[in-house]
DNA sequence: CATGAATGAGAGTTCATTCAT
DNA sequence: GATGAATGAACTCTCATTCAT
């Protein structure tokens, strides 16, 4: 009982600097963080976060990695599923935007310093990035296989467009700190890359 | 001991310094990048730099005040073009994928620097990347009015599609370092992305 | 290797640092005291003197006010006590002559870097100065009422005399780095001083 | 006659540069005046400073070398005047208020950068200030063979109380930047600094 | 004479990381 | 586990001084 207790508390010290982490890694940015901001804002001596993350750097990987993590968990439940491309990908942008609900910091740290930075994408970061674009380009690879989708236009490129569309305006909300203001305005956005994605931009005659 | 930049102008010696900062921020990252790394790129004293730029920032606006320059003026030509809405587009594509081949550092630190860091997006920074939507949102809206494109979706909407596309292409090219291989690859990205905005991705029938 | 610092308390540090700073800018003065000379004098790497003090200047703050709290503490006695004008300023003397054997570097850094630079004498170090003339004043306005001493003069140019013709004996000491040679000397001083301030530099018939 | 118009243009010159360091010395002091302020102020290039004047060194020892023969050249001609004590020491009074009048800036410099701090003290520039106390004691040396003035207390001392009595005055209308308002209150402090030395601050029965 | 581009030693300051307690 | 004192490499920025033109 005792045991568990202690590990309980281990737990929940670990997670109470992550949050700290997001929080300030938001603000600051990776390189402007710094390890006494953290444990300010966690609480705790910054003596302690050497505990239980050996290096600044470790830190920010155990939050990207909790990050590709549900979205892995995400795809390949996608990819079993008997769903049909559109709601595949509607799923996918879902996914995105209860994300930036719930954690607006992670989602932020994403945009802001893995999605991009070439940086921040070396060694296993970059294969984290490879793998969710080679996951999602899967299940255009099977659309296309089912004949859902076209065949004359690469997957990768599919892959391309779609992950780009959603992007920017997972983009634009985290750049301006807007929240999405009703569900509505979540339904529409995702109704308009869904239907420009699958129809086109031109008029319909 | 042999004066090897004596020969070069004055004016020479900023777009110098100027040119080695572009490699320098692309390799380490604008963080990362010390002044001193910029200057032996250079072949100068690190003290020169201060005489042409007051502040490391300085030169980091530079740099990046250049590169929106030269979109503005696609964007602003565009505009009071007679061309349809694709082939306006097509050119914007274009642009990119030349600068990239022309001066890939500068679109590498586009893609990484500016267009998601939000550290980065404060101030005037942010003004141009808005002014650059804006730009862009603009061709749109006037391909409505002309009926050229559907208008039940949000011109916004569409522009964040149409751009987003695009830069999740421009980015593959920048992080992997990948040089487009040859111009029969571009005209297939850029009649990809084309088509799929314009006409979607669904099979046709 | 060997812990020669181990054994002190921890506020002993921030003394010992202090007492470094002191000596070092005894030597060089403020502007050209390095945080690097300090540190070195203390023992200590210069990390640790930012641990104690935010900036150079906080430092020199610290010491500043060190020393003027102790010639407050005295005047602010004297205010209250029963002596009359001349053993006040007798004791305001001794003070300072004292103050020099115990503490030289203090001393030599009131009279070279708080006593008269204009720079230096800013904002708060600019009123702890006045403070420190109007506490005088105080006193000798005390005993113009009490008709000790003359009316007709402006208790602040008795102030600035009096004051003036101390500091200069101070600064002569300083100045030359010579050590007041016995108690007979100081006494003769002082003897001096009190004797022209009170009594006048002529002949007495 | 050409030759003379240039040697005139080339002092002329100089005699700018001087002006303008004077200024700025005064302003921020000699640590933190630069070279380019200086030039700046002069209105011409900071490598012609270097024409004229070595190093940065050499333009403040030129300053203090003109303050100091000033005050030798009156205290020489009091030496050898028929002048009493009181009067010669009421000139060397008016010297210091009249050359506060006229060049603020360079008594604004002998205050706190030559009177008193010990780092410019050194060599040459300490040479200079104990002549000049010399000098003066000189003056109060001859007043106590003529009878003048009291024996029984030392000629030194004397002369440090006298001339610390006065800068005192000084002091405070440079620290505060304040003007002598009118000639009165001129008259006035010169009347009482005289008055205190020679007749001491008790009250006169 | 005059300019200001060019140099580079230095100085302050920051902050990740270690480690004694 | 927990603390925060202690360390020192690293970095930006300053500015006196030189020198080619």
């Amino acid at each position: 009982m005792i045991k568990n207790n202690t590990n309980n508390k281990k737990s929940e010290k670990r997670s109470i600097i992550l949050n700290a982490a997001l929080k300030i890694i938001k603000q600051k940015g990776f390189h402007r963080a710094r390890m006494s901001d953290i444990s300010n804002e966690a609480g705790i001596s910054y003596g302690l976060i050497y505990h239980y993350f050996k290096k600044k750097e470790r830190l920010f990987d155990t939050i990207i990695e909790e990050w590709w993590l549900s979205i892995y968990e995400l795809l390949d439940s996608l990819k079993t599923s008997n769903l049909n491309i559109h709601d595949k990908l509607e799923r996918i942008i879902t996914h995105f935007f209860d994300a930036y609900q719930e954690k607006p910091d992670l989602m932020n740290i994403f945009i802001t310093e893995i999605s991009r930075s070439t940086r921040n994408l070396i060694g296993k970061r970059l294969e984290f990035f490879i793998k969710f674009i080679s996951k999602t380009e899967a299940l255009i690879i099977d659309a296309q296989k089912q004949n859902e989708i076209r065949s004359d236009v690469k997957a990768r490129y599919l892959t391309n467009i779609f992950l780009g569309s959603l992007e920017t305006f997972v983009s634009a909300m985290v750049l301006v700190d807007q929240e999405i203001r009703d569900s509505k305005q979540k339904e529409q956005i995702t109704k308009s890359i869904l239907e420009v994605f699958f129809n086109g931009a031109s008029v319909k005659k």
